[in-house]
DNA sequence: CGACACACCTGGATGC
DNA sequence: TGCATCCAGGTGTGTC
């Protein structure tokens, strides 16, 4: 579910709930996500402020003075504010208890979300190693194009290594792609400058325009607020296999690049 | 180091 | 209706 425009959405509908506020309480009803929840993790933030809220990749930060909360919402992971006596699903794993009398809570159904502790989060194992910005000017062809010489593997996956720039996953992967007109199995270090310009012209576009229209919503994505993004209205190949392609009429093919599925038009991408 | 398979976990869609 | 199978927005780890 959640690349970088999702949790960017969430990010924006959480924000006025939740900076400034108190955490009264955490609740943790399931520890056990990818990594079990550290028990020091209820501690630290208890009676803090939320000062900040930001997000690094497909990171979201809650900061606080005396560290910050990483939180990765995985593939199901969803946070949102709710009634203080809202009633909590199966799947509803951790609260913080505000001092609005709201609460943000952090729902996952398959559990391969991250709820870590860390006293500087950009100096965390987990963000440590991420590449730049794909909305700021790090991000750009000629970091892209020196990176990607000799590498054979495919541009798709080049383009989804979190190290070689943050937060893009399979649907943008495959939307970046198509609007820059390179096919996705093509090796990344046979990729001349030019094309990785309008790559990375492409990847802008394409997650601009989904953070406007409030993400993608494929089953169950919601915001911070509950609500549904509306960018699958949008994608030109994800889930559009045997269908026409909108620039040339084509067929949208689908293929298995690294174990994920890849749609494109062999037509427009080449 | 690079390429690749696989692990984690649940729910929904599909097919028989 | 019931059951088996496959697939899914992510990413750290282990193998060659």
């Amino acid at each position: 579910m959640p690349e970088l425009p999702e949790v960017e959405t969430t990010r924006r509908g959480l924000a006025p709930h939740v900076v400034g506020r108190r955490v009264l309480a955490l609740v943790i009803r399931q520890p056990r996500l990818r990594e079990p929840i550290a028990r020091e993790v209820a501690t630290r933030v208890k009676g803090r402020t939320v000062l900040r809220l930001s997000r690094r990749g497909k990171y979201l930060l809650l900061h606080f003075a005396n560290g910050d909360l990483i939180v990765h919402l995985g593939m199901s992971g969803s946070l949102r504010i709710v009634e203080e006596t809202a009633e909590a699903g199966s799947h509803d794993h951790v609260d913080w208890v505000l001092d609005s009398g709201y609460r943000l809570r952090f729902r996952d159904p398959r559990r391969f979300g991250t709820v870590a502790w860390a006293s500087s989060a950009k100096a965390h194992a987990l963000l440590r190693a991420l590449g730049p910005e794909p909305l700021t000017s790090d991000f750009h062809a000629t970091g892209l194009f020196d990176r990607s010489r000799g590498r054979r593997v495919a541009v798709k996956q080049f383009l989804m290594d979190h190290r070689v720039v943050a937060g893009i996953g399979n649907i943008y992967a495959n939307e970046a792609l198509f609007r820059a007109g390179i096919h996705p199995a093509r090796a990344a270090g046979r990729i001349a400058l030019c094309r990785y310009e309008r790559l990375v012209e492409a990847v802008r576009r394409v997650l601009h325009e989904a953070i406007e229209a409030g993400g993608t919503t494929l089953r169950d994505f919601v915001g911070g607020e509950g609500q549904a993004g509306y960018f699958s209205q949008q994608l030109q190949v994800y889930g559009r296999a045997g269908q026409a392609c909108a620039e040339c009429g084509g067929v949208i093919a689908c293929i298995r690049i690294g174990q994920r599925s890849t749609y494109y038009c062999p037509r427009c991408q080449r």
